[in-house]
DNA sequence: CTTCGGTAGTGTTACGTATAACTGCCCCCG
DNA sequence: CGGGGGCAGTTATACGTAACACTACCGAAG
């Protein structure tokens, strides 16, 4: 048996007749002017011949650097994190950076560590959503970061980029109160995070502002069966909210449910808004009435952030603008 | 400035008195009987003060492999997808295996190097769903290959792992025979791939067995809306299908908003049962039946296989068991 | 006729790590 | 008292690639 490794360089070389810098030079493009015409196709077709794939590993060492970028996401349970990543990789993919995906698992535990887990060497991370000793772990290793939705100016990333959250809260608030609602309850994310504490707080300033009570919180596990069980305590209240504001479509679509199994209708009897626009928003009947976040332009933002940062550029942090979809879940309140 | 490269193993060595080998060979934990313990201590103590962090370039070419196997699954765009790559990420922890996910891009043109994305030397891919040519790449290249949810027995997978898709459709139609639907229609995914050809197969021969014609086919964009349309396809047949077999719960959602639009209530008027088991299929009113997959299984099995041929261990093809979830949106045919 | 510059290559080295092979050293046994 | 054998380390090397520094040749300019 003849061991079959893997073809190197240095086989191409051989396999052409010319040395393995020649190999090097053709493969990497570099060859104008330093190799002729002729050398430049025996080197090619005697890579494609072998099948020849150049050692990653190698390529890494010798260049310090693997152009490589890690994306930490909370979970795949949802396609929103799965748009984020569209949008980085084509990003990514233009200016010729590898993306790995890091899915943090979301239970309890020692989470692997996800430098550890991308196996190469990394060039820097955007992270959405990170545990504080994973953060300063990376912080540590003095790795570039680029935050997505969490709070600006927190060290220690280079920047961050945010959807507008405060906005999209003001204008799902501004909706209720044009159809009339005044006793609107908040059912909130049960998770310690910036955007949810700035939806919470967006809220209660703006309720305050237009001179009505702070808002009935009812805490739930972000899920949709955990917004059905948040939203049945919310609408068993006396008097009863005519508007449910949920953090989130999940929590939004366990409301619709929880509203119909309590002989409720949406928007009849209670309206119902979601935050982020996942795809269930508008498979869920009737549709939902949320605020749609640009999922794509967060993870294209933020990569291109990354690359400003790896080339020394500074960076600011960035909001990006956030719009209401008006769909089948709000209506006037009742009587 | 002191140009701050990152500490090296040397680095750690003279820090800590000692050569470079005793470093590798303490923080490698192979130092047993072979240095001592204040030794040890020393460069422990001095790695943490200098933050080192192991080079993973230079060890995958030293140690000719990186313990890195490379997930390709089609889109994140559900989360059945998710689920198979935590129960493959929990195996790939277990074995000290490094697991790197890609979701290949859906859209046509040139599909970046699946290979090349993950930028460090892979010891071998499980693979959900490829394009033929990034298959026949892969086979060139000699990478151990394990396929889910694809035809057992083809080259140049090393083994496979499916769902007992066969089953899933046959326990739909037993179902459904058994409420006394007749005139079934099938919603058919507009995707060529294995999976979705054995359930019309499975569907038509158990049709035949029982006696029944052949459903009439309507294909779908495999999407809600996709679902939608073709539902209102079918459901505009004379004389009209009492139940919609449909290849995915997105089908299914869709199918269930288009009978709604038409003012036809589910189930009372038609029966509709998706496939998959997908989240979102406890989340629409009704809840979707539906079969029921072990995406976490399928993950981790399938990630055992791929374990197995690195060893060296033959592989055959594995079927997992599924079951039938009946839930609210199949019941008797009207009249 | 020498020198200069450009073309077409090759030899060599370094990247950081893991480990095989080696070196002392001390202790104990014959 | 000589030598065998563990202990505690070190030295040296290889992994595959990229690119710097070098050589050899050739035509043209001085």
């Amino acid at each position: 048996m003849p061991e079959a490794r893997p073809p190197t360089s240095r086989d191409v070389a051989r396999h052409a007749g010319v040395s393995q810098a020649t190999v090097s030079l053709v493969l990497r493009d570099r060859w104008r002017g330093r190799v002729s015409p002729a050398r430049v196709d025996a080197v090619r077709a005697a890579a494609r011949e072998l099948g020849y794939r150049p050692n990653q590993a190698a390529r890494s060492l010798r260049l310090g650097g693997s152009r490589t970028a890690l994306l930490v996401v909370p979970a795949l349970a949802n396609d929103f994190f799965g748009r984020v990543h569209a949008g980085a990789a084509s990003v990514a993919a233009e200016n010729g950076l590898h993306l790995v995906l890091y899915p943090s698992p979301g239970g309890v535990g020692p989470a692997p560590d996800p430098f550890a887990s991308a196996s190469a060497t990394l060039d820097g991370v955007l992270a959405s959503s990170m545990a504080a000793e994973a953060l300063s772990a990376l912080s540590g290793a003095g790795l570039p970061l680029v935050m997505l939705d969490s709070e600006p100016g927190r060290a220690p990333a280079a920047a961050t980029v945010n959807p507008d959250i405060a906005a999209g809260t003001r204008l799902i608030v501004d909706h209720l109160r044009e159809w009339g609602h005044r006793r609107i309850a908040h059912l909130a994310a049960d998770v310690d995070s910036w955007t949810f504490a700035m939806r919470a707080a967006t809220l209660a300033e703006r309720l305050d502002i237009d001179g009505l009570p702070p808002p009935r919180t009812e805490r739930a596990e972000l899920s949709v069966g955990g917004g059905l069980r948040a939203a049945e305590r919310a609408l068993a209240a006396t008097p009863r909210p005519t508007a449910l504001f949920c953090d989130d479509d999940l929590l939004a679509a366990g409301a619709c449910k929880a509203a119909r199994r309590m002989g409720l209708r949406v928007p009849e009897d209670v309206s119902v808004t979601g935050f982020d626009d996942l795809a269930l928003a508008t498979t869920v009947e009737p549709e939902l009435t949320t605020v749609s976040l640009p999922a794509e332009e967060l993870g294209a933002a933020g990569l291109r952030a990354l690359l400003a940062v790896l080339d020394g550029r500074a960076q600011q942090d960035t909001v990006l603008p956030v719009r209401l979809a008006v769909r089948g879940t709000t209506g006037p309140p009742p009587g």
